[in-house]
DNA sequence: CATTCTTTTGGAACCGGTTCCTATTTTTAA
DNA sequence: TTAAAAATAGGAACCGGTTCCAAAAGAATG
């Protein structure tokens, strides 16, 4: 049923190498131009793609390796960079960690076999392993979120983030305030964004920082809110992103207690949700969908072999919403 | 650098239909075996996918198309159709189709070029164009949340689950409702909800049921709840999917209307959000990521030239929460 | 009209595997 | 020890394209 080029060739009483050249745009006249226009149209001839591939020796495939597919930050970054490819005539093939740095490593091996043409990586943290294994693969690999000298990277400015969000809310006269963060080992989201916090409370001497540590599951946040309010009854908790925040929001209201006249709470992310609850979450917003338009972008200039910036730090803002209390005016 | 089928047959001093044996488990004395698994394992070796795939006619990808990717139904989905493939040593290719039915459309044809085994299509409705352009991509396409005799389908039972909803309120003493649903050209969602619905309304003589429409949006979620409140006042909104739900519930929050003692609300979807949120709320648990797993276990049964059901109904679970008053107990 | 330069075309090789068929070697049975 | 059977290996064709090179056809020039 469906024809190779062999078939056509015969079909228009041409050589197959006529037919390569008008597919593909090369000198043809126009007599033989029309007739293999008419034949194509009419058997509904599409080439082989693995063909096309083999001999090309690669394909516009983009491997895109998420450390899950149900996260706002994945699902946003995903849209950029498949919005992105498409437009180039590229096609991304997710695939999906599990939040398994295994996963994460075999994903890139597998890629690579297939043989797609570069890899975006959303990882938790960098390893060594992570970069024999991109050098391995012989391909452009590039990161988003986490930064790494030896591969080309998208950062967001996690730093300036965790400082707009410290410096909001000492503006807002909160001054006994609980940090719950994540591990460390993930550097921008653990590290540097706690850091950034750090600095703006450094800022201000009269304010008592308690830091606490949780993952980023929503339970566990819940759970170590229940922590925080037993040991340290702070006016405010920052959390180091919205899922975290809404753990800590749910274990306020299971204790009743009012957001945000009793307890201020803020996240990082900007997820959609944090502007539909109620109250609806003060956050920074982190612009992922450009993340992966950006990411697609770069991508598709490696693989072009064109010279692309090794380290792309990608701006942050801040977003006050209604769950931080301004404690300055109710003191008034 | 990378080494191909025939470097390995001259490093191992055999013809290359040897090692290709030796890789696919054909019949190779031990000597040899042993020699070869050296040398592979010494030269990195990895069978070039495209010229497997070339011969073989096929490939182990399933192409998945997705009406948008930053949806929990299709996150859910994504990963229990990956889950599922990947222990059977089958990919997912991911397109987003934007939710617009052109590129729905595209998708197909598009995956059909790249030779995947098979698509799994959530469409938002199937139309004439959809039947011809799976008749033309030549391979099996499965649906799920939608159904069609001419395609296999698997659909959630979407008649019951507005039968359960609709019981469920009217058993908790709420007697003037508003429905509110989205167009009735999706079959799934837009009608067989609303009709079971409509169904449990008329076991109760008692009760007034307005009906009234609004897209898939939040934000038109909000709007029509405006309408609503304005224009019939009831004691309960049941509204056709989670996010819908929410967009009622911040209009209720920005009028200050207390949920749910002054405002009821339910959805249908059992995302995420809905046990986070304060109150938790009220909804019909859709397996979606169970769905995912059976779409792709069906696919490759498909693919593999097997029988599949043609059509699958998957049940639902009433997931009663918070948002709904009891107003049988209020009034005693 | 002959000659030269361009454009168009066909043929063959190639990409990197798989598979079929035949030849050779090894094993088993007689 | 030899014949028959079974296991192993090699060679060639094939999958469906692209590309290089040489031949043929057409256009331009003197």
């Amino acid at each position: 049923m469906n024809k190779n080029i062999s078939d056509i060739a015969r079909m228009a009483g041409v050589a197959k190498s006529t037919v390569s050249r008008y597919l593909n745009g090369g000198s043809v006249s126009a007599k033989t131009k029309q007739k293999l226009e008419r034949i194509t149209r009419e058997a509904g001839y599409v080439p082989n793609t693995f063909a096309q591939s083999l001999k090309a020796k690669r394909n516009n495939l983009i491997g895109t390796i998420v450390p899950r597919l149900d996260s706002f930050a994945a699902a946003q970054t995903m849209t950029g960079i498949d919005e992105e490819l498409r437009e180039a005539g590229g096609r991304m093939l997710v695939y999906n960690a599990g939040q398994d740095r295994t996963r994460e490593l075999e994903a890139m091996t597998d890629l690579a076999r297939q043989k797609v043409s570069g890899i975006i990586l959303m990882p938790a943290q960098v390893t060594e392993e992570h970069l024999r294994t991109a050098e391995a693969a012989g391909i452009p690999v590039l990161l988003i979120g986490q930064s790494n000298p030896a591969l080309h990277s998208l950062v967001y400015d996690d730093y300036r983030a965790g400082l707009l969000m410290g410096r909001h809310v000492l503006d807002m006269g909160h001054r006994r305030i609980a940090y719950l963060g994540v591990t460390e080992e993930d550097e921008a989201v653990g590290l540097r964004r706690k850091e950034g916090f750090r600095a703006a409370a450094q800022e201000c001497e009269d304010c008592e920082i308690f830091y606490y540590e949780s993952s980023f599951k929503i339970e566990d946040a819940r759970l170590a809110a229940e922590r925080i309010l037993d040991e340290c009854l702070p006016s405010l908790i920052v959390c180091a992103t919205d899922n975290i925040a809404l753990g800590v929001m749910k274990t306020a209201h299971m204790r009743g207690l009012s957001v945000p006249s009793e307890l201020s709470i803020t996240g990082f992310g900007g997820y959609e949700v944090t502007g539909i609850i109620h109250p609806a979450l003060t956050t920074v917003r982190f612009p992922y969908y450009e993340a992966g338009r950006l990411a697609a972008r770069s991508m598709l200039r490696l693989t072009a072999g064109e010279e692309v910036k090794r380290l792309t730090v990608i701006d942050v803002e801040l977003l006050p919403q209604e769950s931080v209390d301004n404690l300055n005016t109710a003191s008034v």
